[in-house]
DNA sequence: TTATTTTTGCAACAAAGTTGCATTAATATT
DNA sequence: AATATTAATGCAACTTTGTTGCAAAAATAA
């Protein structure tokens, strides 16, 4: 199966049970993951903790998922159901203290104006304080 | 010595010659610096790895440092100068790709309009790609 | 069915950060 | 200035997280 990336690479990746399992939990999961969690979710010894790094990067080069680096330095991953296809995020993502949970709030896109020198190549909008559910 | 930490806490913390040290390699610095770089620039031997992690968060404690975490989850340090008492960092950070600095561009606060249920405690707004003395 | 290429498991490694505890240094007290 | 108090440091050991090389296994192409 060939899966066109960004209009310019062609990557040829496979279909593997790791890849179906790791794929389901995130798009099923309410909010983002670490490699930990999905380890954690998936059943005692499904596969190696190294098969979760390696197939989380295939499916971000896939543009099925997107990564966020929490504000701990913790890196999270979630699905990319609503993206737009350009696969950028500029969308805000909240970060829990108390549920320690990541969510993706892709109602809110922060505005700013950098001077053109910068070239922009990715945005990651880390907010943390306590979340909704966890404040009532 | 005691400082006054956001009204609230008060502490005794001690002027070593470690902190002095660290303290002054962040203010001359243009970047934002990890761990690792600031034992890279203090002279070799001149104090245990560790003891640059303690003085680094107890900087932060005292208000006299900010964290950064940069999108590769490397936490980055950069001095306080032109900081808002309350010591919130609403403003943008530039990490270059290519020369693999943090800039604190604090003339840029992304504004953003997050549902008041949200109780906000830090904030951290990185964009990644070329900066301009890397691109000319 | 066979050939090709990707993916996986495993072991070993590396980097980054943390902890406990004895010693040292800074500051407060006398 | 001497002493007492308590914070800071060094060191070793440990943990956590992520990476790499390579042989075996699995997925896909032919
Ligand atoms: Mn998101
Ligand atoms: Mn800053
Ligand atoms: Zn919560
Ligand atoms: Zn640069």
């Amino acid at each position: 199966m060939q899966t066109q990336l960004s209009c310019i690479i062609f990557v040829c990746m496979r279909n593997t049970v790791a890849k179906q399992a790791i794929l389901e939990i995130l798009y099923k999961s309410e909010t983002a993951l670490s490699q930990t969690e999905v380890q954690q979710i998936l059943p005692q010894g499904f596969c190696n903790r190294v098969t979760i790094y390696r197939v989380l990067d295939r499916l971000v080069k896939e543009n099925l998922i997107h990564e966020i680096t929490n504000i701990d330095g913790v890196v999270k991953y979630a699905n990319c159901k609503k993206c737009n296809k350009n696969h950028s995020h500029q969308h805000l993502h909240f970060s829990c203290e108390n549920c320690n949970t990541v969510t993706c709030i892709k109602s809110v896109e922060p505005q700013f104006d950098l001077p053109k020198e910068y070239e922009i190549k990715k945005i990651n909008f880390m907010v943390s304080g306590i979340c909704p559910s966890c404040s009532r």
